[in-house]
RNA sequence: CGGGGUAUAGCUCAGCCUGGUAGAGCGGUAGUUUUGGGUACUACAGGUCGUAGGUUCGAAUCCUGCUACCCCGACCA
């Protein structure tokens, strides 16, 4: 993408209504834009971000066995009458009146819906097991938005249901869910560390949350060290092996950590003080086990093996792609400005041209341009006629993984700079060996 | 939902106390300058001062209502 044909409206100042790093940076690195108190326009660079984000969501909700998607942001009031929730919610719940006055809402979850689209269509237990998510806008009218998309009202968010005719195939969907969780969040680079949660009003008696460590996060957790290295399972695990991933979730679940909420300081003080971390987490994904809430108010049911009618057990499993963006950045940034981990970044290169209507110097960027693009690396070229000292303030801020610096006092010499930004490690060398070391790295 | 605050140019803010018809820096445009970590200079453009009403000869400024947004707390993916 050349930069003078983009969207990319950067800020030098940083708008005064933004108090946490991760929101500063996206609003100046023009990646969003707020519209009302907790919504957010996605801008190009956010977007691709977000996009990035989702395809890896998608791929390990895939290899895990569960299957897309896609249903409404409006729901109708009648469904969530059902299980009872409509009274309960409370006014989270963002109610709306259609042309007709027909009562619905924009939904803040989607348990009911889902139930209904399986009720309507399984009716033997050899339809299950069986997990259908979606990854969909939601809405919660928190009483005070703030932070940025870290706490947004509307907000995206991916959500699996499973559904299983007993307990054991249940458990046995969490735990894998469970891995998959691991895996996604390992390959955006960030260490989160499940930890058990309370399981508020989606209610259940089984629930973990997912938990990034930064010193911005919301909430205090407490955890044992070795969660720190500990590596995460590979991709071909084996997911329908149930002894395999009851054996990751034990293996996960064996250590001490916990948020503030469920802390036991005498369990955590047992152990030795150099395994003891005490910092601040950002929930990025929180996991439940309901069984038959909502299958058994709502009646969905499928006939057993032994031809009776079984509520079907259920869990639910969410992560929060948009909120993540500002979790990376939390993670990922210095003062000069976002660092994008690879598989997330909008784009891989920033090719600077520090000379643009310089003959030679536009020939060598759009050759390297070209050639980096062809290699399926993804580039973003700056060739607006700017200072180099904004173009590298820019490309530090916007936080793509590497840079490409080209200028005439270089090329007088057949050399350009790349530059790695989150180790600020430059090397000075020819066109083509920069071109073969970024394709072997991007 | 309690408490506090803010609203003036695209962004950050001054002006308000003490009423006289709007400013700076950054950004934008045009030029000069030249160029390797947000260069310097010149010129230009850009605001019914959140909104509705009131007081006054006169309101960004004083008063009242409303709205939006922000912060602290309680609450939450």
């Amino acid at each position: 993408m050349r930069l003078s044909r983009y969207f990319l409206p950067i800020l030098r100042e940083t708008p005064k209504e933004a108090e946490i790093v991760s929101h500063r940076l996206m609003l100046r690195a023009g990646t969003i834009r707020q519209e009302a108190a907790g919504i957010y326009a996605w801008l190009p660079l956010g977007l691709r971000v977000l996009n990035k984000i989702n395809a890896i969501i998608r791929e390990e909700q895939n290899r895990a066995g569960a299957v897309e998607i896609l249903m409404p942001t409006i729901q109708s009031a009648d469904l969530w009458r059902e299980s009872g929730r409509y009274e309960a919610y409370g006014k989270e719940m963002l109610r709306i009146k259609d042309r007709h006055e027909r009562e619905m809402l924009f939904g803040p979850t989607n348990e009911e819906m889902v139930t209904a689209i399986v009720r309507a269509h399984v009716k033997s237990y050899k339809d299950l097991p069986l997990n259908l998510y979606h990854i969909q806008w939601k809405f919660r009218d928190e009483v005070r938005p703030r932070f940025g998309v870290m706490r947004s009202r509307e907000f995206l968010m991916k959500d699996a249901y499973s559904f299983d005719i007993d307990a054991e195939g249940a458990r046995h969907a969490y735990n894998k869910m469970f891995t998959a969780y691991l895996r996604t969040f390992a390959r955006m680079g960030l260490k989160a560390i499940p930890m058990r949660a309370d399981t508020g009003p989606i209610g259940g008696n089984l629930s973990h949350e997912f938990i990034i460590l930064a010193s911005t996060g919301e909430s205090e957790v407490f955890c044992h060290r070795d969660f720190l290295e500990q590596p995460t399972p590979a991709a071909d695990i084996a997911f329908d092996d149930r002894a395999t991933m009851q054996g990751v979730f034990d293996h996960w679940t064996s250590k001490y950590a916990a948020t503030s909420e469920m802390h036991d300081a005498a369990a955590f003080d047992a152990l030795p003080e150099a395994d003891r971390v005490s910092a601040r987490g950002i929930e990025v994904g929180h996991i439940f086990y309901f069984g038959t809430k909502y299958s058994e108010p709502m009646g969905a049911t499928v006939n057993g093996p032994d031809g009776k009618e079984t509520a079907l057990q259920m869990g639910s499993y969410g992560i929060g792609p948009s909120r993540l963006v500002a979790a990376l950045i939390e993670a990922n940034h210095d003062d000069k400005g976002v660092i994008w981990p690879t598989s997330v970044a909008p784009f891989q290169v920033g090719l600077a041209n520090l000379k643009v209507g310089d003959a030679a110097t536009d020939a060598a960027c759009l050759d390297l341009y070209a050639r980096l693009e062809k290699a399926g690396v993804d580039v973003l070229y700056d060739d607006r006629d700017d200072r180099p000292g904004a173009k590298f303030a820019t490309l530090d801020l916007i936080g793509l993984p590497h840079q490409v610096i080209v200028g005439p006092k270089g090329l007088a010499d057949g050399l350009v700079e790349i530059k790695n930004r989150r180790t600020g490690e430059r090397e000075t060398l020819t066109p083509d060996a920069a071109i073969n070391k970024l394709t072997a790295q991007a």
